[in-house]
DNA sequence: AATTAAATCTGGTATATACCAGATTATCAC
DNA sequence: GTGATAATCTGGTATATACCAGATTTAATT
């Protein structure tokens, strides 16, 4: 019988939490108390915490301590439905901060994608979404002013799509979408209070007006443990 | 300044990497090894290793060592076309190994999805899929042998959606698709020659027949620095 | 009661060390 | 040469310990 104590530890807490025995949210003794509760090192303690991570099943906040991950939103990019909609369906709380917003000078890849020229000006929006006061997702997205003129004075809380219905006669519906899971980057993580490092689900969208042209551009980081993607593919 | 000593390490093979200074495939040398050269203990090489890992630009292969991560081949499971077919489009070499085939009794689950009596017959079909001799995906995928009858019989190491298409007139277009970042389950994790509680891109698919009947539904793991999900979809 | 400052708690980074288990390589016998 | 066996190399698991840095709580001050 080969040991790994960390097991025992993943395994305890992997139960208790698919049981619903800990409510969602509710907060893990300390690493140094699992390691003596549990007699095993800290560092050993820490390893199973992280394979629970991995597993999706608890996440840390930023040396504030391990939390039990809350059930992941669905999302379906293709289905056009704002991300405040779409969490409220399911039961949650959104909430949309925004970190940033201005007037760029389009990069070589934007102004590519959007057959603009480089240098032409773009609106760049930052922005940090919650679901019940989590923050789940850093999203950065890029506009095309020139089709969109304005669209700087409204407020960008909002759904973008959300926006482009109702105040312009640009809704988006064509979109180029790419998923790739991967590491969050050290600024992303940092937003979302988590770890360099961590695992996260990259999103690319790149959303057409009715001609074809390009309206924005948009990139998102989500915590990969609060999402999943579905997505009906009809002929 | 605050140290981070597994930062350094991390840093140089990142640069490296992404320099193109050390082709893909290429073996890093021995954690020991770069413990000593870098002037760090074991635990922190190894940290700098993992995070790299997250990055996808490495990967490890079970006590043999750890290697630079090839490309991520690009996946468009709208886009029905074989995996043998699309990853020899973009240059690499596929290959298919069946791990496992039988005919089983349909699971709730499955005879819900499918549509069909608790217990039914389906065919179970386990597959290990290859890219340039790195194995990268674990298929499991169950099949409604009532509306396909002697598919069993098939070479199974070929594409699914390749057989229905040419010796039954069944082929599949619409599908329901899941995505979840998700780290791999130990068998999965086994398989894919990595470590335990690594993580991955879980993806479930359910695919139609013209007349909406379930032909089959697949899930599949794969390794998360191996694939780049892309769908473009049009209205 | 509100503000400020200090103490404490938490995860994050780091060292040194040991032994295990599977994969690979070298060696030996035939 | 071939095949069995032993040695070696590699990452995987584990301990004990220390200090750092940010978040939170407590205590002191006004």
């Amino acid at each position: 019988m080969t040991e790994k104590h960390y097991r025992y530890l993943q395994q305890y807490f992997h139960d208790l939490i698919l049981k619903k025995k800990m409510p969602y949210e509710t907060k893990l003794p300390s690493e140094r108390e699992l390691a003596e509760q549990f007699k095993v090192s800290r560092v050993t303690a820490r390893q199973a915490l992280q394979h629970l991570e991995a597993e999706g099943l608890i996440y840390r906040s930023n040396r504030r301590g391990w939390f039990v991950t809350p059930p992941a939103v669905i999302y379906d990019p293709a289905n056009n439905v704002s991300f405040n909609l779409y969490v409220t369906e399911q039961g949650y709380t959104p909430h949309t901060e925004k970190l940033m917003q201005q007037i760029e000078s389009a990069n070589h890849k934007i102004a590519l994608l959007m057959n603009i020229p480089l240098g032409a000006p773009v609106l760049f929006l930052h922005r940090r979404r919650y679901i019940n006061q989590r923050p789940v997702l850093i999203e950065k997205l890029y506009v095309n002013v020139d089709l969109l003129p304005g669209i700087e004075h409204e407020d960008l809380t909002q759904s973008l799509g959300q926006i482009l219905r109702t105040k312009y006669q640009s809704p988006y519906r064509d979109m180029d979408l790419s998923f790739k899971a991967t590491a969050l980057p050290d600024n992303e993580a940092k937003d979302l209070s988590t770890s360099t490092g961590q695992a996260g689900l990259q999103i690319e969208r790149v959303n057409f007006s009715d001609d074809k042209s390009v309206l924005s551009v948009d990139y998102e980081f989500w915590r990969h443990d609060a999402v999943t993607i579905e997505i009906s593919i009809r002929n």
